[in-house]
DNA sequence: GCCGATCATATTGTCAACAATTTCGTCATC
DNA sequence: GATGACGAAATTGTTGACAATATGATCGGC
């Protein structure tokens, strides 16, 4: 009963609350992949009943991100390979239509902002701070987004993205992954200026490949020859 | 206990088959939007425990398609207008690649079994079989997820689906929808014979589109002068 | 030392009882 | 007849106890 508990001064978190909790656990990687989730240590920290701690596995399990069996409880999710490409497959089609979207709509100051955003990313790369720059990164594709006013996309994208967010962390202080996007950004950025939204969303496409090719070459680095 | 409660002998079933029958009910539109689901109600048709139930309200909150408040339980989702708009242009995004993907996926097998299935809607438009219209365009649809093999973006549009699924049902007894989507079909096919994988991605979101515009007629035509 | 059986512990699955809240009908009053 | 207070019934929220299963330790035999 120790860190939300303190913060909500209820009797309980709700369920969905306790799954917000979980999630931000398994995106700051204090839960990893394969790690079982025992009931009662999280209703320890989280101070949520039994029945809402269950009930916070099924919503999560629904997600994707947890696995739950019969007796043996539920633990987090490993995503094959194989499921991480067809994900980014799926983000690379949402992103892309987002990225033309933001195109026809964005206000000039909107493109400058996530000019600016590019610009700090840029001095993140000379700086060698990739934590900063995985969090401006964020920031930029979450500017298209808001821009786009979409939540059913937004929500899909972020979802699709917690499987991997553990892994994306550790790309940008790997290679030249920081460089890719960098160049990345600035081909999306000039269709975008271009009033070009085919040409953005073609670029936005060939950014999140990108992304892909690092992670599964990260993948053999880490775990096969 | 009768319906799910017969179909398994078991003691009771588990809380995502619960979920299934649920959903299955709204997509028959058994239960429709705004819609109270009563848990003993729940229980005594599908013989699951309370706590099942109560697990399987969680599932199909998180998906979006119930809406839980405190002390009042679970109700079905109405979507709006806005977000089934929102709602649509993910599913062109995804669909749209699928449709691209296909085009080069696809032997030459696939193709013609696709094109044999539009032949066969050609021939209820003129029969006006409307319900065995909506169920062929599934076929069509699905044929091309299962070519292209992404489970992720197969599943994704499934659920993007089911909270509209009981107006698409309606949607082909109405005006010029099945010759409509007809055409769009045609012009999909083509682009594909043609092994024009950016065509088919464009004529499959027009076709999608297609498919909103008709909602929001149809939507109209029902609630709003 | 290694292997398998056996048992204690830990963990999850299920259920029933009780508390809290909403919902709806009843009735008195205006 | 409309309105609002009251209370019974229905419904949901919460908790705890018990059953079923898995996990890990211990022990005996080889």
């Amino acid at each position: 009963m120790d860190e939300l508990a303190k913060a909500l001064p209820k009797s309980g978190p709700p369920a969905p609350e306790i799954a917000d909790w979980i999630r931000s656990q398994i995106r700051a990687s204090r839960f990893v992949p394969g790690q079982r989730l025992v009931e009662v240590d999280i209703i320890r920290r989280t101070g949520g009943s039994r029945s809402k701690v269950r009930e916070a596995f099924q919503r999560l399990a629904a997600e994707g991100l947890l696995e739950i069996e019969e007796f043996r409880g539920a633990s987090v999710r490993e995503a094959s390979l194989e499921e991480v490409s067809q994900l980014y497959r799926a983000r690379a089609a949402l992103e892309g239509i987002c990225a033309a979207d933001f195109t026809r709509l964005a206000t000039d100051e909107d493109k400058e902002q996530l000019r600016e955003i590019a610009q700090k990313m840029e001095t993140c790369v000379e700086a060698g701070s990739a934590e900063q720059f995985g969090k401006l990164n964020s920031d930029w594709h979450s500017m298209i987004m808001r821009v786009t006013r979409n939540h059913v996309i937004a929500e899909l994208v972020s979802r699709l993205n917690t499987p991997v967010h553990h892994l994306l962390f550790q790309s940008f202080y790997r290679g030249n992954r920081m460089t890719q996007a960098i160049e990345d950004h600035r081909a999306i950025l000039d269709a975008i200026m271009n009033d070009d939204p085919e040409g953005a969303e073609k670029a936005m496409r060939q950014h999140v490949e990108n992304g892909l090719e690092f992670l599964t070459s990260l993948d053999k680095a880490l775990f096969g020859p």
